[in-house]
DNA sequence: ATAAAATTTGCAACATTATAACAGTTGCCA
DNA sequence: TGGCAACTGTTATAATGTTGCAAATTTTAT
């Protein structure tokens, strides 16, 4: 039994933001790139929710900071952050989620519980390597690659199968 | 070097949106769906278009044969096409294509070429096998795969190698 | 230091995609 | 014939994403 990942567990939460953050700063300097205050602020908001945030979600948050924004701002941070591999945008649900592995620009692949709503990112070799051999029997040329898995998280599972119906 | 699919070839496009009708046909009379006329039209339409097509874009095709139809009709339709896994929507595009092998509703692997358009549902059975494993690695119960691949189809991409920049 | 250039942000309007709510119609069966 | 269920029409509205331009900020060059 592998121990679970980090959303399915209990964790201190304010930590595990702060890290990205940190790790989103020293990314961006290495590569010269301008984490901006409202981008840091877009960022932190999305890792704040550990599920995914739509952009009008972000957009509301800030709105209640009292930052007058307004949707091009935010999408412009998501822009910036999705360039930067910070964030990734969940194309099934118009949603974005932190990266926990920034650095260059990578697609992730996705576990999303229908029920609870979290996210966890995957590497997963194998996936890619069965992809990257399917696509080459067509002879396409891989460019980006969209894997999101609804389903349901371990939590969520033993929820809906222990309890009948909760009326 | 395997025979290139599809739509990659040339065909006789016509004979290709009859027959998927017919299944599409035989299909709901097997499983006591209503394929009524507009559910049908907005089927041959997709197919017509060897691209995914948008649920507006259908729906201006609707409007130039004369029928007075709106968003939620075109939506319904889809929806229904979609149970009886007669088409597909693809989340990146916001789009929906036709399916090759209708029956029951089933989630495929696509090839999208950001060149062309054209779209080429696999069936990959190593694929979908990795992300099993992978999922249930982490016991996540899989309910819905969303498997998304950009980049570019043998056509487009002998085109961009040999010529340089057709300015 | 100062001016020019590039980047980022604010802002208004707009475009695209999708849904809600309710009324009318059609086909089927008691 | 009347009632029921499924389908369709219609209007309005919600949710998501973009364009274009001007102001402000930061960087670079003089
Ligand atoms: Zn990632
Ligand atoms: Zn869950
Ligand atoms: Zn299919
Ligand atoms: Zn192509």
């Amino acid at each position: 039994m592998p121990a679970r990942a980090l959303p399915y567990r209990p964790h201190n939460h304010d930590l595990c933001v702060d890290q990205a953050l940190a790790q989103a700063r020293e990314s961006c300097r290495r590569n010269e790139a301008r984490l901006t205050p409202v981008r840091e602020r877009v960022l932190e908001l999305i890792w704040q929710s550990h599920k995914p945030l739509g952009a009008y979600d972000v957009l509301a948050q800030l709105s209640a900071d009292g930052h007058k924004a307004a949707p091009p701002t935010v999408y412009r941070a998501l822009d910036f952050l999705q360039q930067h591999g910070l964030v990734h945008r969940i194309a099934s649900l118009n949603a974005f989620t932190g990266c926990d592995h920034p650095g260059q620009h990578h697609c992730g692949t996705f576990l999303i519980c229908r029920s609870c709503g979290n996210v966890l990112e995957l590497a997963a070799p194998n996936i890619t390597a069965a992809i990257n051999q399917a696509a080459t029997a067509e002879t396409f040329q891989v460019e980006q690659i969209t894997l999101e898995i609804a389903g349901l998280c371990p939590r969520c599972e033993s929820d809906s199968t222990d309890q009948p119906t909760p009326s």
